[in-house]
DNA sequence: TACCTGACCGGGT
DNA sequence: AACCCGGCCAGGT
C-alpha cells in the first residue's frame, strides 16, 4: 500500500495531493475479506482524504478494469449498493455478494452493520 | 467563466 | 430510517 503523504499549499494548507489516491483506494478495497463489506467513507476516513467519500466513489467508478479489486464489497453508509449500475448488469453485484453469502434485499445489504469492515479499526 | 451533477457523509430536524 | 443542507472536488456542458 502506498505511503500515506500530505501537501502544504502556498497558503500554507495542508492537503492531499490530487488524483493519486486512487491506488491507495484500491489497495484498501483488496484487503476486504470475502463475506465483508465497507464503505466510501469508512475507507475515506482511513486515508483522511480531504476529498472526501465522495471521491472514494469516483475512484471506484475508474476501477472497473482492475478484476483484482473487489468492487462490490464497498457499499454506502446505509449498506445500500449504490454502484450497483456500475457492473455489468443491473444484478451483478448482487449476486457477487449473495456468492460470498451476503444477503441483499432491496439493493440494500442485510445486516450491513455486523458485516462492516472498517479500516480504521482492523488495519494498522 | 459558471453551473451542474455525482458509486458520499455527518449533522440537524 | 428519512429528509434537507452544506462541504467535498473532478468532469462535462
Amino acid at each position: 500500500m502506498a505511503e500515506k503523504r500530505k501537501i502544504t499549499t502556498p497558503d500554507g494548507l495542508v492537503a492531499d495531493p490530487p488524483r493519486d489516491y486512487f491506488e491507495d483506494v484500491y489497495a484498501v478495497v483488496r484487503q476486504v475479506p470475502r463475506g465483508r463489506v465497507t464503505t466510501y467513507g469508512a475507507i475515506a476516513q482511513y486515508l483522511s482524504l480531504r476529498a472526501g467519500a465522495r471521491m472514494v466513489g469516483w475512484a471506484m467508478s475508474s476501477s472497473h478494469t482492475r478484476e483484482d479489486v473487489p468492487a462490490h464489497r464497498v457499499i454506502n453508509r446505509l449498506g445500500v449498493l449504490s454502484g450497483k449500475n456500475f457492473f455489468g448488469s443491473p444484478t451483478r453485484m448482487q449476486e457477487l455478494l449473495e456468492a460470498e453469502g451476503i444477503h441483499v434485499e432491496n439493493d440494500q445489504v442485510v445486516g450491513f452493520k455486523e458485516l462492516l469492515w472498517d479500516p480504521s479499526l482492523e488495519l494498522n
